[in-house]
Parts: structure tokens; sequence; C-alpha cells
DNA sequence: CCGCTCCGGCGGCTAAGGCAGAAGCCTTA
């Protein structure tokens, strides 16, 4: 892990100890916050530390949401790999307790209840005080509560895991279908994190404006493949609905284990949320989140004397009940630009909604999208592991309106995915300029998808690398080897001077594979100095370069690529994956490689060549 | 604990739903 998701994950326990133990709420809070500001940030604190020196704690203190304290236990982290405070507090909770808290429903004070009354320490003891009825001896916990307490516990491996963002879109777009179909539904959308493009998403929001919510909330919770019920009241429900295995392309491409599909597959959470169509702008924004930018979002709203909340921006009366009740008017809420402009703020993209200082915005940045990709960098053919031939190939990326597609075949050492020997590689570069000839109106390059082996070295020689018009260079064996080797490891790529795209830098896969965690603020300066493009492998099991990678990479002044890495025609739907974590990132049409004009990017291939 | 504002102290986002226990707490979003 790297040493900022290191120090991440240590404030997230210190603030989930401080729930248990009843302490300081706002101290908990602030950690919390402390925790996404470490891990949103574009440069590594175990560097920050080491440069600055005894001015550390005062760098530290720039960032926002990093006062003091939390500035010394950084400092102390980085300099001795531990927190005193974390570790007096994690003396004074059994290990158990925590886990309590990832039961859905059971929150901090009942799990502190549970440990301190009840003598439960872990999971299995709940399970026990369940099983004999002593749970009920406990204040605020009935029959009902218990039920809920067993459906939960049985559930709670599932129940903790994220989807994959790939997984979540075809079944939010499926309900979201679904409910249109519903009479008097005025707007329906998909919000929450899923619309805000993050790779996982723990739960799926789903916003209806209609004037007759009974007829709405009753189609929700009978939709097929919903399970559990959790909630349904007027305006909200919620449900735990299955995801179809099918929906997803479950087998890994060529390396690692491919999985077989589960027979009963994930669940996910489902939220509906139904309001009046005249507060479709403020519901949509309460509902799409982030919880953080919200908090900020609603502090703002009451320093400049008006409160906020998913009705609409109304004046700060004071008033004990919420103003929508009483009939005051709103300032703003039928759409967001309207909220955001009367807050003195640009519309801000969803993918920015993260507190990582969106609110400084003065007009809205014109982020990549996926109308803009004009090339794919990075394909695979029947020569190694791809399902296309050449000229397939070209058809369907001409089709997508591309001017440009790069066949990239394996290496030689990647043998699962039958790659090239230099004899093969060398004939598949005839067969590419052959097939020109065959598909027309789109410009195809030879190139090539090589190994960076474990050390660094490519695994074709320089002289080979020198007959291709363009060469994406990827990790694909030796992933688990340390951040410094990794580092190393990359830069050597970087450097040779054949090396366009470092394809998937790290190799990790969502949810399965952690992959490499070099230096990237150190990558990115020497691959910005050298004219290397950094990947966004836009495979939703890859999303590698990740978000806070992206911004750090353009931090530094690096270009980036959005590929699809297809292997047969339906990759290419995956943009939209790439594109959405390249908005997290920042990144707009001038920095993103796909969307130059084709004469741009033949004279950026040529940089290092001739 | 943080940020703000002023150097010591104070306030900190908002609402709905569900349960337990009869007004309020807890959780989640």
């Amino acid at each position: 892990m790297s040493v900022n998701g290191a120090i991440a994950e240590r404030f997230e326990r210190i603030a989930r100890l401080l729930d248990v133990l009843g302490a300081d709420r706002f101290k908990a809070i602030a950690h919390d916050r402390a925790a996404r500001a470490v891990q949103g940030l574009p440069f590594d604190l175990g560097a920050l530390v080491a440069e600055a020196g005894e001015g550390a704690k005062k760098r530290l203190m720039e960032i926002e949401g990093v006062g003091p304290k939390i500035a010394e236990k950084i400092v102390e982290f980085v300099r001795t790999g531990a927190m005193r405070e974390l570790d007096d507090l994690t003396a004074q909770v059994p290990a158990g307790v925590l886990h309590l808290m990832s039961i859905p429903g059971l929150g901090p004070k009942t799990a502190g209840t549970l440990w301190k009354e009840g003598g439960v320490t872990d999971l299995a003891g709940l399970k026990r005080i369940i099983d004999d009825g002593t749970i009920l001896n406990l204040p605020r916990m009935g029959a009902k509560s218990v039920e809920k307490l067993r459906a939960s516990l049985a559930l709670a491996d599932e129940a903790g895991k994220r989807l994959a963002l790939g997984l979540a879109v075809p079944v939010a777009e499926g309900v979201v279908e679904a409910l249109r179909g519903t009479g008097g539904v005025d707007r329906i959308e998909y919000a929450g994190s899923l619309r805000r493009g993050r790779e996982t998403v723990a739960d799926i929001d789903v916003l209806v404006a209609t004037r007759t919510p009974d007829p709405v909330v009753r189609a929700f919770t009978t939709l097929p493949g919903v399970g559990q019920v959790l909630v349904a009241g007027p305006t909200r429900a919620s449900v735990r609905m299955r995801v179809d295995p099918r929906l997803g392309r479950w087998s890994a491409e060529g390396e690692g284990g491919d999985e077989a599909p589960e027979t009963d597959g994930p669940t996910i959470q489902v939220d509906l949320k139904v309001v009046p169509v005249e507060s479709w702008g403020a519901a949509l924004m309460y509902f799409t989140g982030s919880k953080d930018h919200n908090v900020r979002l609603r502090e703002r709203a009451l320093k400049r004397g008006m409160t906020l909340n998913e009705y609409g921006l109304f004046p700060d009366d004071k008033g004990e009940t919420p103003p929508q009740q009483r009939g005051v008017r709103a300032v703003a809420a039928a759409t967001e630009e309207e909220v955001y402009a009367a807050l003195g703020l640009p519309w801000i993209p969803p993918e920015l909604r993260e507190d990582r200082g969106e609110l400084s915005l003065t007009q809205t940045p014109r982020l990549i999208e996926v109308a803009d990709i004009k090339a794919e960098l990075h394909a695979h053919t029947i020569a190694s592991d791809g399902a296309m031939t050449i000229e397939e190939l070209a058809t369907r990326a001409k089709e997508r309106g591309f001017h440009t597609v790069a066949v990239t075949d394996h290496s030689k050492s990647s043998v699962q995915a039958n790659g090239l020997s230099v004899d093969r590689l060398l004939a598949h570069v005839e067969a590419v300029h052959a097939a020109r000839s065959k598909v027309k109106g789109i410009r195809i390059l030879a190139g090539s998808e090589v190994d960076i082996l474990a050390d660094g070295r490519l695994d074709y020689d320089d002289k080979v690398l020198a007959k291709l018009d363009l060469v994406v260079a990827s990790p694909h064996t030796a992933l688990s080897q340390e951040p410094k080797a990794a580092t190393a490891r990359l830069l050597a790529a970087i450097e040779n001077p054949h090396v366009d795209i470092l394809g998937h830098p790290t190799g990790r896969l969502i949810n399965r594979r952690a992959g490499l965690e070099p230096d990237i603020a150190a990558i990115a300066k020497a691959a910005a100095t050298h004219g290397v493009a950094f990947e966004i492998n836009a495979n939703w099991m890859r999303l590698d370069l990740r978000d806070v990678h992206v911004r750090a990479a353009l931090v530094a002044g690096c270009s980036i690529a959005i590929n699809c890495d297809t292997h047969d025609p339906s990759d290419l739907d995956n943009l939209r994956f790439g594109v959405l974590t390249g908005r997290r990132g920042g990144l707009t049409p001038a920095s993103c490689v796909n969307a130059w004009t084709a004469a741009k990017l033949q004279k950026w291939l040529g940089r290092r060549r001739n």
C-alpha cells in the first residue's frame, strides 16, 4: 500500500475507534476528512515529509483538513511507521468490535452497546447472543431489530463488498429503463458515486421526479432481481438486487486466474429517492454527492444566509422545521446549474465532486468526453490473444469515427497471451501494412504491446522496436515487487527512446490485485521529460491509471492516453469508463493523445523517430 | 480535531425512515 493509502487507512481506523468509544464525534469526523484528503493528494506524503525536513508539519498543514495534530501524526507515521494514538485506541477496543460496524444498519452506538453492555467482541459473539436470545435484554433491541440484524449478518460478507463500475452501470441502466416505463415519471436518472464515475460503488442511487410516488416505489420494490426490501417509505426505498453475471465479462483477459462465474452472482443495494420535479436540481446534487462535497456546499450556503437541502436552496430563517414544509420559496432548486449559480459557483461536473478543491473553480472545466476520442492506440488481433483480424479491428475502429487505430499485439514473453516472436512480429508488421490498402479511411499503425520485464528491460531489442510506428510498454508479470523496484522498472521503460505509451502502468485489477505501487510523481516527471504518455486502460477491471494518478500525472505535465486494450469488438464500449476516470483526474482534450488530430498525433509519434 | 478569527475559544450540514417506547435515538444517505 502506498504511504498515502496507509495513512488514510489509519486515520479511518482512528475515526471508527473514536466512534465506538463515544468520544468527541467532531474529532472522528476530522479524522475521516483527513483520510479522504490524504487519499486524494496528487503527491506522496512520504516524499514530502522527507524533502521538507523540519518544515514538514507546516507544509502538511497547507492541506485542507490537515491541522497541527493530524500533521504531527503524518510525520510520526512516515518517520516511525506507527501512530501511538492509534495503538492506544486499538488497545482499548477488542479487534472484532470494528467488524460489527460492517453490518448494514449497525452503527457505532449499537456496536458500543453490544460490546460494553452485551460483552460482544466480534461477529461470532453477536451471532451467539442473537441465537440464545440474550440480545433482547440490551437497550433498544426488540424483536424486529434483532430479526434485521440476523438477516444482515447472514449477508455480511456480501454487503461489505464494492461492485466494479462496469458491473454496476448495467444494473443502474436496467432499473432506470424499467421505472421509466411506469406511469407518471417526469424525470429519472441514476446518481451517486456511479454518476461521479468512481471505479467501484457500494450502492446504486436512482432519483425519480414524479407527482405520483406510490406506484413508482411499488414498481421499484417488485422489480425482477429484488431480494430483500430494506426500507420503503413514500419518498425513498432501498432494496438489495441481484447482479446478473451475464451483464459483465467475468473471465479476466489472458493473465491471472480465470474466474468461474458464480452461480448466484453478487448483489448490490439500490436506493430510490422520489422528489417533485421542481426540486430536481437540488435533489440530483444531494443524491450525487459526494457527501463531503454536499457538506461543503451546505456550509457555503449558510455563510451566505441560505440553507441547502435536497428540495432546494432556501433563505435561512432559522426555522425549526424544514423550509419546504412551511411553504418557503426556494432561491434555486429546479436545475443543478441554478443552484450552483446561486451559491456563486459554476456548474461542477459530477466527477469532480469529491471535496478536492473543486469549490474554488471559477468556471466549468472542459473535461474530456467520449466524443473527443478519435484513436484507439492499444488493440490486439488474432495474432496474439485478440478475437479480430487486423481488417476487422480497423473496420470497427472506423465505425466509431476514429482516425487512427494501432495494432499492438503482445510481445514474446507473454506466452499465455500467445505473444509474438521477433519473426512473427516482423511478419505481422507486413500484414498491417498490407491491411492499409484493404481498409481505407483510417490510419492503421503497426505497433506492439511490449512487456516491461521485471528489471525494466523491454521484451524486444531496440532494433526491433525501431521498426514500429507505436510502442505501448506494459508490465504483466512481477506485479508484487517492492515500490522502489517498481519505480526503477517503469523509469527504465520510460527512458527507452522507442516507448510512446506506458500501458496499464500498475497492472492492478480492481477488487483482485493491488498491482505495482511506484512513486507516481517520480515516473510522471520522467514521462513528461521524455514525452511518454501514460495510459488510462479503460477496461473496467483495470482503470489503470486510476483517478488520483491521472491527476498526479497531469500536475507533472504528462500527456494521457485512454485506450480500450481492445481484444474483441465490444471492448470499445469500455471507452466510457476510461473517460470517466480521466474526467475524475481533471483530464482535458488537450492533454489526451487520443483526442488529438491525426496530424498532431503523427507528429508526436515522430518526435523520437527519424 | 479543524477552520475561523483573532491569539483563546467556539461552532461544526440536513433529512427521512425505522424502531422502541411513547419523545427521541440511531443509522444512512
